[in-house]
Parts: structure tokens; sequence; C-alpha cells
DNA sequence: GGGGATGCTGACAACAATGTCAATATATGC
DNA sequence: GCATATATTGACATTGTTGTCAGCATCCCC
């Protein structure tokens, strides 16, 4: 009988899609500074030269995770501003939410990885946010009184750099201010900021 | 004649503040994920054991920077949300400006370094900023009509999260949003952040 | 000016990380 | 079944980085 280890053999896609959920997860735990190739491969099973394959590179694979931090960003978020039904808390938990498991993380790191924001920059996604929430705004709005459409510019970026702010410093914040670091304190400021944002809206 | 070249002596205090704002540059130039100890050394002038003289390993030195990094914080975080005098937009100005030469990196470096937060506290940083401005704002309001205390909680935990996620993503939120990517368009948002909290605080 | 304390450096050691390559296993098409 | 394509791997090469160490240089103190 031979020692044939048994060696499964994956479609490039399902081989991708393993190496970057691995790689997404080690990121949530420990960081994107002790991201390397050998743990990463561990971690999934499978050998560090199949990265390289599969990737080219250690950067390329770091070009992989962001770009698809950036997608994963756009899928939740279009859809979180865009449902005209639900309210408004509704709404800030599904956009707080999408920044959970790290992806707060993996933008972060984007950020210093690219400060300029040359080399991956996400498309007119904020654009698109802000077309969609200022005619949802306008079609609310009393006859003759439409806001401004900067106000809603303005606005939709205080959610975004809150958001994204509160998820990686928020719960540190919290502690340094004598509250607790729990999902109640998060939830607290959710509701106080949508009442903000609506008693704005209603001038 | 000897080739006795000639070796300048600092005081430990010097040598440790030579490294340490030497590294601050670095990472703000490229991210704390290419720090090396060469590279610093090389850019400081200085050789390479030097710094591990001072502050023991790598290690030592990143803890260090953390730790600076915080302290710097609260000391521009304090008088800008402590004067009196000075108007809203004066201080968010303030608030906003503390975060630049890549301190806002070094504070999401330590975030990914130190997840859960248990490694350095910013101490009650926070709290004293809130407990300063709820004097304020119930010595500003009418009698008999004090703001909650959660009330400004939240507010300064939203400038606070506002601040530092405009610091690392602002500029790439403004150009997916199709607006430029320049000072007037930052001002433009503090500006507008300031009379969104202005219009709360007077009911 | 002599001696001690220590800031400072060059050379080296040890290790870790990415990347290369030939070989092997597995699927698919004929 | 056989051949081809390629996903996969172990072993190795290479390079880069942290850390060590003995010795040198400079300042302070007597």
């Amino acid at each position: 009988m031979p020692a044939s280890v048994k060696r499964l053999r994956r479609t490039p896609e399902e081989a991708r899609r393993l190496i970057l959920d691995t790689a997404q997860e080690l990121i949530a735990r420990s960081g994107p500074e002790g991201l390397r190739l050998q743990e990463i491969a561990a971690a999934a099973g499978i050998s560090h030269p199949l990265i390289l394959h599969h990737f080219g590179s250690r950067e390329g694979l770091v070009r992989a995770l962001v770009q698809q931090a950036v997608d994963e960003l756009r899928d939740k978020l279009i859809p979180a501003m865009g449902s005209a039904e639900s309210s408004l808390e509704q709404e800030f938990d599904q956009v707080f939410d999408a920044y959970r498991d790290g992806l707060a993380q993996r933008l972060a790191w984007l950020a210093t990885i690219d400060p300029t924001g040359e080399a991956i920059s996400p498309a007119a996604v904020m654009r698109d946010i802000a077309d969609s929430l200022h005619a949802r705004r306008a079609a609310a709005a009393p006859a003759g009184d439409a806001p401004d459409r900067a106000d809603t510019e303005m606005l939709v970026h205080l959610i975004a750099v809150a958001a994204f702010g509160d998820a990686i410093v928020g719960r540190r914040l919290w502690r340094s201010a004598g509250l607790p670091a729990t999902d109640d304190t998060d939830g607290l400021f959710r509701r106080w900021l949508a009442a903000l944002i609506r008693e704005h809206s209603l001038r």
C-alpha cells in the first residue's frame, strides 16, 4: 500500500477563497502586522507555496485582501443606506455592524499601505449613497423645502467616519470615559446619533 | 593623524527623543508596516544597535511609540476641549488637527496591536474631557434646563470617533463622493459639524 | 590629566520570511 | 486507459531583520 497522501485539489476559485477567508480571520484576530504566508498556510491546512501560486506574491495577496475589503464594504453599505422602508435606527445598526469581523481593521490597514488613496479607490460608492439618501430626503421633505445637496453629503460623510472610527477605537474610548464597553453602550450611542440626525433633518 | 571619526554623544533623553521622532516620521510617511530598525537608524544617522541599547528590543520601541501617541493625544485634546473662550469652530479645528502628522495612524496601529485595549489604556482622558465640557454646557444653559450628562458623553464620543475616522479615511471618502480632497472640503465638514452640534445644544 | 561610566559602533550570529523549483497527485478530455 | 494540464507540495535558496558582543569614543569627576 503506497503511502500516497490524499491530496485534495480545489478549483482556483475555491483555493483563492479559502486563502482569503483564512487570512481575513487572522487579520481580525491579531491585526495585519503579523500576517505571514506560513501562518496563513498552516491555518488553512495548505502549504505556503500554494499561496504564491495563486496570488503571485505576498503583495498580490495583500492587494486582493484590500480589494475584497473595499468590495465587501460597498456591498454592505449600499443596501444598508438604500432601503427606504427601514428606520434610521435599523440603518445605523447595519452601517455600524458592517465594520465588524475585522473589516474596519483591514480598511485601516489599506489606509496605511496606500495613504494617498491612489492605488485602490472605492469607486463612487459614497456618491451613490449620497444620491440615494438625497432622493429620499427630498421626497420626504415638505414641498418647496428640499434639503441642500451639500447637507446630505456632509451627513453621509459624518456617518461613515463616525462608524469607522467607532469600530476601531470606540470600545477603548468608552473605557476611557468610565462607561462599560458593551453592546449596550454601543447601542445607546447609535440611537443617540440617530436622534441627532433625525432632529437635524426636521430642522 | 588618527582617522578617529568624530562621534557625537547624546544624553539618553536626547537619543530616545531622536529615535522616537524619526520613527514617527517614517510611520507618518509609509505606515507602521515597514518599520525596521535599520531604516530608522539610517534616517536618524545612527547605527541600529543604538536603538536596541535605548529601548531593549523592537517591542520596547513600539511600546514607547504608542505610549507617546496616547500621551500626545491627551496633551492636545485636553486644552482643545477645555478652553472656555474659544469658539466651537476653533475647538473643532484643534481636535481634527490633533490627529495630523500620523498620530491617527499610530493610534490605529495601537488598536491593531492591542485590540482589547488591555495593554495601554488612555487613562480617563475622555472622562476628563466630558467633565470639562459638561460643566461648560451646564453653565451656559438656562437655569433649570441643565443638559443630560449622558448627552455630553455621547457628544464627546461622536466628536472623537468622527475626527479619528476622518483623519484616516476622510480624504479617500471625499474622493469617492466626487468632492475635492482638499483643506477646503475638510473645513466645510468641520463647520457643518459644528453647526449641527450647536443646533443640538440649543435644542 | 587620569580613570571610570556609558553612549555608540562594526561585525557577526541566528532566525524568519518570501520566493523558486523540480517532482507528484489529481482531475479532465480523448 | 492514457495523456495533458495544473493544483499542490517538500526541499532549498536568498535575502532581510532582530539581537549580541567586544571594543572604541566621549564626557564627567576627582
